[in-house]
DNA sequence: CCTACCGATCGGTAGG
DNA sequence: CCTACCGATCGGTAGG
């Protein structure tokens, strides 16, 4: 009854759908299973949220900030290869379900309304994507990286963490400790022998 | 009514499907969906195929089954460098839906029943990862490559393709001929300047 | 009896 | 925020 309750409330409602959505994307969830999971009645949710997008795009949001406040206090400084390391390893510190977000936004981002996805696309590069170009530009400008697309250089970068981001592949792959080293040294020095 | 008619009325249904499944995903596509793209009634897509699942799975195996043959008559000989990079043109040859069957298998895995699961990754690693895999760990082990887990360089050699898979940064990450070359050069020689 | 479907409708569930 | 519902659509199936 007490406003904190209902900042609870919501705050249960965004922890519990995000876990949901990872594990079965944006049309394999219902909203009543949602409720069912908080423990809320189908219409609390439509009081917190005007409709089903609307949830869908506030967990985007909300776990993209967590990002950008996670990515930002690390790698500010030092070399692009520190930087890089830095943000590979802020993101994997991040519960599975929600750096599982990067591959959810990727995943769903034509399943929304133009206008949701126009806006979530700048939200979007504004808070993950451009940072991660901008460590890539400045590394490719300073001469640390060879020239390159920083666009596409950025892509390549984050595709090869996305198979951590399914659940299916979670298991088979091992910790992703050990992942971020190899994929850091391919990153930067290539799978070749030298 | 000849047999040839119901042979073309299957591999319509799996065309057309294969197109909006990539498209919309498992859940974001229904039955009725289809069969109206196919220019079928509902019930004749239920002749064709069991339910939902299997011509879902019918879907997957039969674009499986043909990027193996892409992938084998290519890349049998040679350094591991071509066979990799044989691989990687043969798999962006594919038309875009085709390719996008990877991510596709990855993503919606999960929301097979667990018996289809289990079936469908043996197919998967037998027709597609396995092979992937063998060449680099070929490369591996004659010296090529440096030291490291086959299955996790898989996983992060397909992940750099992933956002090449997805119709949401098709548009924005330009011709897949240009990032062929540079996907190849970072996962050889690194990104770094040398 | 068959193969290859169709028009209509089933019991449940979707988002709102 | 809930109970009680709606128009529509879901995956799947009946008889012919």
């Amino acid at each position: 009854m007490t406003p904190s309750d209902t900042v609870d409330l919501r705050e249960r409602i965004l922890r519990e759908a995000t876990r949901l959505f990872v594990a079965r994307g944006y049309h394999g969830l219902s909203m009543r299973e949602i409720a069912e999971a908080v423990g809320v009645s189908k219409a609390g949710l439509y009081y917190h949220f005007k409709d089903k997008e609307d949830l869908f795009l506030a967990i985007l949001t909300d776990n993209l900030e967590r990002m950008e406040r996670e990515i930002q206090t690390d790698g500010q400084a030092g070399t692009t290869r520190a930087r890089v390391r830095a943000l590979t390893e802020a993101i994997f510190r991040q519960a599975p379900e929600q750096r599982a977000i990067i591959r959810l936004a990727s995943q769903e981002m034509g399943h929304l309304s133009q206008a949701a996805r126009i806006r979530f696309n700048e939200v979007y590069h504004q808070k993950f994507i451009g940072r991660v170009q901008a460590i890539l530009a400045e590394g490719i400008a300073s001469g640390e990286l060879r020239p390159m697309d920083p666009s596409q250089a950025t892509w390549i970068l984050l595709g090869m963490m996305y198979p951590f981001f399914y659940p299916a592949h979670s298991s088979e792959l091992g910790p992703p400790e050990d992942a971020i080293d190899l994929m850091l040294a391919i990153f930067f020095d290539g799978a070749g022998q030298t």
